[in-house]
DNA sequence: CCGGTTGTGCAACTCAGTTGCAAAAGAGTT
DNA sequence: AACTCTTTTGCAACTGAGTTGCACAACCGG
C-alpha cells in the first residue's frame, strides 16, 4: 500500500491526515499485523504516548482499525481493508506467538462458522491460536 | 460440585486448600462461567485483592484455572474441568455479551478446527464470539 | 492578517494489578 | 503445650499502561 492509499483511506473514513497520523497508519500497513499501543509507542519514539492514545480511539471510532484481543492480556488494533465506514468486518483467523509476543494474520483463514444455542445473538467472532510462530520454532 | 469436591480438586493439583482459596474457587463453581479479577473481587469484598491476585497465580500454576481473554479487553480465568495437573485444555467456544460484559461458556460447542499454513505451531485454540447473550437481548 | 477550530506535547492523574513486609496461622517435633 | 519452621494473609506502597487537562501550535477559511 502506498502513502497515497492511506490518506485516501484516512479521507474517505473523516480523518484529517496529520503527520502523526500518518506515521501510525504507516507502521501498521508496514508490520502487516496487529499492533498494540505500546508496539507503536516503541516503534515511533518520535510521538507521544497521548497522540498514540487518542488516534487509535479515533481511528477506531471512524472503523479504520477494529480492536481484538491480544494472545497475551492487552488488546490489538488492526488495519481493517474490508471494513465499511460504519462496520467492522474482520473475518481471518489470528495467531499468536507465545515466544516473540506477536500477532499474525492469517488472511487465507476464514473463521469455521458455529450455530450458537437459542437466544444468543452475535455480532462477531474472534478465532485465536497460540503457539509458535515459523520465527520462533 | 460439593466443597468436598473442590478441596480434592485443589489437594490434587497440590494447592492447600485454605478458606480464601475456597471461596475463590467456589465463585468459579457458583457463577459457572469464566470470571474476571475485578468480579471475582466484586463478589467476595472481604477477601483482599492481593490474596485473590497470589491466589489466582497459584491457581493458574498449578492449572486448576486457565487464562482466556476477556471479550472487552482484559483476561479472564476459568475453572479447569478437564484439565490434567500438567496441561490446560479447554476446547469448548466462549460468548461474550458486549451489555452485561459477562463470558459465558457454550460448553456443547466444540472448537472447529482449522489447518495452519506451514511453518505454524499451535498449542491452544480460542473461539470467542461477541454479541448479546439471552439476558440481554 | 485575523479569529475560530483542531491537533499536539507535556505533565498530572487514574486504576488494576503486583509486591514488600510484618503479623498470623498451620504443621511437625519434642 | 511449647518451640520452631514454613506458608498464608492483610495492609500499604508501588508500578506501569493508558487517559485526561491544559496551554500552546498548526491549520483553515474569510
Amino acid at each position: 500500500m502506498q502513502e497515497t492509499d492511506i490518506i485516501d483511506l484516512m479521507m474517505h473514513h473523516g480523518v484529517k491526515p496529520t503527520a502523526n497520523r500518518i506515521m501510525i497508519a504507516n507502521a501498521f500497513v508496514k508490520e502487516h499485523r496487529p499492533l498494540s499501543m505500546s508496539e507503536i509507542e516503541t516503534q515511533l519514539e518520535s510521538v507521544d504516548k497521548s497522540v498514540i492514545s487518542r488516534t487509535l480511539a479515533l481511528f477506531r471510532e471512524r472503523h479504520l482499525v477494529h480492536v481484538l484481543p491480544d494472545g497475551g492480556d492487552g488488546i490489538r488494533y488492526e488495519l481493517c481493508h474490508s471494513c465499511s465506514d460504519d462496520h467492522d468486518d474482520d473475518a481471518h483467523i489470528h495467531f499468536y506467538c507465545g515466544r516473540c509476543g506477536k500477532t499474525f494474520c492469517l488472511e487465507d483463514i476464514p473463521i469455521p462458522e458455529v450455530s450458537l444455542p437459542e437466544g444468543y445473538q452475535a455480532e462477531s467472532v474472534n478465532y485465536m491460536v497460540t503457539g509458535l510462530c515459523p520465527d520462533c520454532r
